[in-house]
DNA sequence: GGTTAATAGTGATAAATATCACAGTTTTTA
DNA sequence: TAAAAACTGTGATATTTATCACTATTAACC
């Protein structure tokens, strides 16, 4: 609970009134490695912050293939949003690439927050709003730049990333086969 | 004025004073087509309800290239989130592609709505969580479909868009050359 | 500890897409 | 309304990337 408050309040400050409500709405659950959080179908109850371990968002086409939205790891909070907030059923899986510990927050309780503590509407929407310009950044890799490129970046922002997950699973995230991806990191 | 009330009301109800307070921040402006509602570098001292017309979201590279982030109409916000909402220079540009009438709400207009009107948060909150949820389906767009799949699912999603863009500028949004798109739209 | 599954590299080839060049058309603007 | 600018289509060619096939290596599991 710790790490949440650090984390919020790099945003907003909480009395420990506030603050013990807030946390009161948290429920801390353990995933294992290889687990699902989530899959697709299924209900999204929870939106959940990621207090250790490192999962990914992916999207399952008609053919079976996995395509990865986005790794999230500590301090990063994640779900299905359009099921979670609209009570639908997942159009994505969560999936846990490491022992995973997270702190899930449903759906009542996010609102109870809001409720009971407006400042936190607040936290959540520059949260809402950092999703919304990451996204934006990956739509640009995207327009402008070859796999290399995308590559590259990637090694640039997310150094220690690189070293928890395989090439296979960052080519599907850059969106070229892994055959295209051996060959580029090969070439420097 | 009226247009903006019946957005709102689609999210959260709104009493005519709690209404007339919102409105009263907002400022309607009107560009012509070709006119930068913003340029790259400059300050974004608001975010903009688009009220008629369609603008479109630039991001130019070091070659001067342009990539067309989003396209935005009627009933859309749009601004460079990160650049208002930090209040530094825009790394995008916000350019006109037919006369358009905006209403403008700047950063202090905004917190003071938030303030004065705690439900609103939570309209906002729900406009940057549609904004990540469409960014989303964006990548994955990239990541599951080619060129001519991307094309066919702008046509669907889009078919009103299609008329009022060129195919050089959709070429761009979609991420192919021209040539490729106008081969592409003659094979069907 | 041995078997199975996942991961990674690489060659050969096919497919998708970009680039360059040019011509015809439409739209803008002075 | 004439000239300029922007848009569109298309051929020829080069480049990028995917796919298939195979091998080697590493990690996971009973």
């Amino acid at each position: 609970m710790d790490v949440l408050r650090k984390h919020i309040e790099k945003v907003i400050v909480l009395t420990d009134e506030e603050f013990s409500f807030v946390s009161s709405c948290f429920t801390p659950q353990h995933f294992q490695r290889k687990e699902y959080i989530f899959r697709p179908q299924e209900r999204v109850p929870f939106v959940y912050f990621i207090v250790s371990g490192l999962t990914m968002l992916v999207y399952i086409d008609d053919d079976g293939n996995e395509h990865i939205l986005s790794f999230a790891m500590d301090d990063w909070w994640e779900t299905d949003f359009g099921a979670f907030l609209h009570q639908r059923q997942a159009t994505m899986g969560l999936h846990c690439l490491e022992d995973t510990v997270v702190l899930k927050l449903s759906l009542d309780g996010y609102q109870a927050i809001c409720a009971h503590c407006p400042k936190m509407e607040h936290f959540f929407l520059a949260k809402a709003n950092g999703g919304h310009i990451a996204s934006q950044h990956r739509i640009l890799s995207f327009l402008m730049a070859d796999a290399k490129m995308r590559y590259d970046w990637f090694l640039e922002r997310y150094p220690s990333l690189v070293q928890r997950i395989s090439k296979t699973l960052l080519a599907s995230y850059l969106g070229v086969s892994r055959e295209t991806l051996s060959r580029l990191s090969r070439q420097r």
